[in-house]
DNA sequence: GGATGCATTTCGATA
DNA sequence: TATCGAAGTGCATCC
């Protein structure tokens, strides 16, 4: 089983090619020039030009350009890929419903079209995400904030799971809000709607507090949290040397670098 | 000038191939079996298997399995890329700085390498933003609300730009939010916090009124605009027979749809 | 299927 | 360059 490329082919054979493609559930490039049209959630209307489309067996369909990381056009997985060939030219449709959307490629010309038998590991292990840095505090609860005991994860309110629950040296619930990077004035906002809600939660008059874990935490994000009196520790997912994740780590409860 | 292809190359006639093809500014697809790294932002490591590197001349690199509209890694525009052949493998390095992250793609087998040259336009027109939903209160205002006056869009405050600022028909000062679709809690703080800024910065005792309008809401959405005293108008960016775009519209300041 | 929040979000606009 | 918010965000998870 190898790489099925046709140069330059027909409309009709390339019609072929997808359908047989699609068949052994392969992946397919087309490279030719072509429009594109798009109507669902938004839509969208690309004029003529040659431009890379990838169809996937799963449904994804992607339209790139020599620019951006972000395709120009695209379809989710799931969608249905039709090839259909029209007025001179090679459709190829990818359909989906809830939400209904509709990806229509035309080429007036295919350069080149490959089928590519794809085989192999789809698992990427990521670190340095917002759950290596949960994991890091579960094991060092000090870095929060001497004394911190962690009681829950996921801790359901009103308002949402909180990302970590507990309480500090003298017993006041404390709620964790923990960002893997630099934080505007949304997580702010998030805390902020947490620590409202479980203030309602919590019976006895003990005040809940609310303390935002990050790297670091814009202007506008700092007077937020000064303004609600939530706090802010400076913390990463992981430290320079330990994983090779960027980012320092200090516990210092109200510094922050830039 | 046409398509580059080579099938099961060398390793050595790939890195020529695509230090040929940078040079000229082409796109790049390699199909082969490969291992992938990224160290930077995060770090992630991915087994050996068949992907699809896809390589542009502004620096952005796309790596492809079978499934998925995400690719399983990449690097972003204005990245450098680089080749090589160590260890009987051919690597593709695509680093940047600041912030310094590095991606590196080592291809055991390169199945099939094609160099594609781009031409055409990449302007792709969309319909249905939140910045038509803009033009459609400005059109007509009453949509908002019978009576309402736009003042200025995008006006400054402390806690960020306001889409719409304007007075309602007893000339109290207004603040709309605009959002294209369905939204959830975090618009509902946004709006907050731009009234709350507003109140400070509006001298007179008027009070400021806050104004969500978004096609429909989500229940702990309307919570919150009711705990913060804000409104809430249904109004899709289009009307579903007015440009294709999928959505109702209603003006009543308390209803919407599932 | 809807809701909620994370993401190597990406991206554009703006100060 | 940093900040801020939109996006056809995508995506997993939980209900």
């Amino acid at each position: 089983m190898s790489v099925t490329t046709l140069h330059r082919p027909t409309h009709r054979d390339a019609l072929e090619a997808l359908s047989a493609a699609f068949e052994r559930g392969e992946m397919v490039t087309v490279f030719g020039r072509c429009t594109v049209e798009y109507d669902g959630r938004a839509a969208s209307s690309l004029g003529a030009g040659d431009r890379l489309l990838i169809l996937k067996p799963d449904g994804t369909a992607l339209v790139h350009t020599d620019e951006q990381r972000t395709p120009v056009n695209w379809q989710p997985p799931g969608s249905e890929h039709r090839v259909a060939v029209r007025d001179g030219r090679l459709r190829v449709r990818s359909e989906r419903e809830s939400p209904a959307e509709t990806l229509d490629v035309r080429f007036e010309r295919v350069h080149q079209l490959s089928a590519l038998p794809v085989t192999g590991g789809r698992a990427v292990d990521v670190h340095g995400s917002e759950e290596d840095l949960r994991q890091r505090i579960l094991q060092n609860p000090d870095l929060v904030e001497p004394g911190f005991e962690p009681a829950a994860t996921e801790r359901e309110t009103a308002a949402g799971p909180v990302d970590v629950f507990g309480h500090d040296d003298e017993g006041r619930p404390v709620v964790v809000e923990l960002k893997r990077r630099r934080v505007g004035p949304d997580a702010a906002g998030q805390l902020g709607r947490y620590v409202e809600a479980l203030d309602r939660e919590v019976p006895d008059g003990a005040e809940v507090r609310g303390m935002l874990v990050a790297p670091s935490v814009t202007d506008r994000a700092r007077e937020l949290l000064a303004e609600k009196g939530l706090s802010f520790v400076s913390l990463a997912p992981a430290a320079a040397d330990d994983g090779g994740v960027a980012g320092a780590a200090s516990t210092a409860s109200d510094a922050d670098e830039a």
